[in-house]
Order: C-alpha cells, then sequence, then structure tokens
DNA sequence: TTATTTGCAAAGGCTTTGCCTCGGA
DNA sequence: TCCGAGGCAAAGCCTTTGCAAATAA
C-alpha cells in the first residue's frame, strides 16, 4: 500500500518512479530527522537499485513540492522530516543526540508580534533549541 | 591603536601575529555580519599578506576563544560577528538580505520556559526569523 | 514514443589539513 | 632559540550536475 508521502506527491502531480516511492516510504515511516545518507541507507535495504545522488535529487524535489520539511541541526547537513501542518520546533539533546519535537502557541505569537514591530511580515523563522537533561536535583557540585 | 577585539584577544591570551591583528580590526569595524570570503577580502585590503586558509584557522580559533560568534543564515557558509553579552537574534529581510538584530526579554524567558518543561537546561539556542517589509497599507491585490 | 529520471562519476562550494617555511616572545 | 603560526595546495565533506542509458505515462 502507498505511504502517506506518496499519495500526496501523486496529489500533486509529481511523475511517481520505482525510487521515489521508496523514498517516500522511507520518509513516511520515519520518526526522526534522518539526513540524506541515512535516508539512502534505509531505502538502499528496501530496494538497492537507488543511487545517492537519486536520494539528493528527490529530496529536493519532494521539498520544493512542501510534502517534506528541510531542517537543520547546525552540524552542516540537512535534516528532512515530513511537512507538517502545526508549527513545531525541535530541542537537541547534545548529549544523546536525540530531537524533541514541541509547539508552543506563545512562540508562535510571539516571533509574529516581534516581526511586526520590526516592520515585517515574517514568511519563515528557525527554533532550535539546544540542551542537556536537566539533573534530578539541584546538584552545583558536579563541574 | 588596537581594537577592541584585538585587546580581548590579548587578554584571554591568544598570540597576537599580524595577521590576527588585522583580522581582529576587520571584525570589529564590520558592522554587518560578514563570511570568510568577505573578512579574507577586507583583511587583505589592509595587508595582502593573508591567506584564506589563514582567516579560516583564525575565526575558528577567536570563536573557540568565545571572542566572535558563529551564525548560520541557512545559506550554506559561517556568519560571524563580534560576541556579545546581550543574548539577540537576526531577523534577515529575505528581499535585500539585511540582517536586523533584535533582543526580546519574553523569547528569553520563553525559551528557559519551554526547556524546562521538557526537562532540560538550555545551553544555546538558535532562533532566525525571514521576513519581508511589511507594506504600509493592507494591499491584498500584490501577488 | 518521448520527455523524464536515474546512475555514475566528475565537479563545486565551503572548510580543513599536511607540510614546510616563517616569525613572535 | 623554539614552538607555534602562516602560506600553499591538496583533500574532505556535503551536495549538485553532465551525460548516456533506462523508464514512466
Amino acid at each position: 500500500m502507498p505511504s502517506r508521502l506518496e499519495e500526496l506527491c501523486v496529489k500533486k502531480g509529481l511523475k511517481m518512479t520505482d525510487q521515489r516511492r521508496v523514498i517516500s516510504r522511507v520518509l513516511s515511516e520515519a520518526t526522526d530527522h534522518p539526513d540524506v545518507e541515512e535516508v539512502h541507507r534505509r531505502a538502499s535495504a528496501i530496494d538497492p537499485r537507488i543511487s545517492i545522488a537519486t536520494v539528493y535529487r528527490t529530496m529536493r524535489l519532494f521539498e520544493e513540492a512542501h510534502v517534506i520539511d528541510r531542517l537543520d541541526f547546525g552540524d552542516g547537513r540537512a535534516r528532512y522530516e515530513e511537512a507538517r501542518t502545526d508549527h513545531h520546533h525541535h530541542l537537541i539533546d547534545v548529549d544523546s543526540g536525540e530531537v524533541i519535537e514541541f509547539t508552543n502557541d506563545e512562540m508562535e505569537r510571539l516571533k509574529e508580534s516581534i516581526a511586526s514591530e520590526l516592520g515585517y511580515d515574517l514568511i519563515g523563522h528557525r527554533l532550535e533549541l539546544y540542551g542537556v537533561p536537566r539533573k534530578r536535583r539541584a546538584d552545583k557540585s558536579e563541574s
């Protein structure tokens, strides 16, 4: 059965090849934020007839069709996730690399308000928080 | 006379060479957020005996000494500014490329609060807004 | 069929690095 | 003097692209 992303692509009029179907599926099934190499790895496991160049081309295609979002966690390579309607952000656990998603209405309101005060209409934004798990007890003893 | 950045570097115990002095000066005098190539261009104008490799090495050195901050506006290359004590963010005018700096106490509070709710201590964050100048009048006629 | 897409390998953009010479303290 | 810094060019990493063969509609 077609993945959610594949159906979206078809709806957008994208020509669907075997490769694009596999990549759609990989992205639909992902619960993390894979980079291109990781998408290629997962796609290859399903169908080895897929080159990294095609993955790059497909990610760009999907991004331009707004069916996926490109993320940048500051490590020099692009990460991806299925496009979503909610405005959400990411908190990166710098110890484990884990990415926690969150939404925050006040944040949405605030950034609109900031842009507005500066005389701008907002067309995009990026917010990432980098943190470490909070210690249970207040121990300032640890360096 | 030494630039503000040069004095800071000395205070941090960095060995100051002619190249580093020139780069310090360029960064201290900058009111924008130059990338490495631009820093190299400006430095070369002062003293041509400066290679791009040295600029890269120096930017990294300065960054690690926390006398400059590295910025990422999502265009695939690093931008820099003198380190500052205030937490400020950037609004990028996507029409002109102009970068507007802003500070916002509510934002500072909010991100701490979000991290805290998720069980994290914040050690860093990034926020950039991308916008276009707001039209004076509400005209929805323009595409 | 026929315009697209893919694979492969080469190239591109930004950044780092090896190596040897130069230079600051 | 002596260890670190700089210059140059090569290499590295992620990404894009030219071209010929394969393929979707």
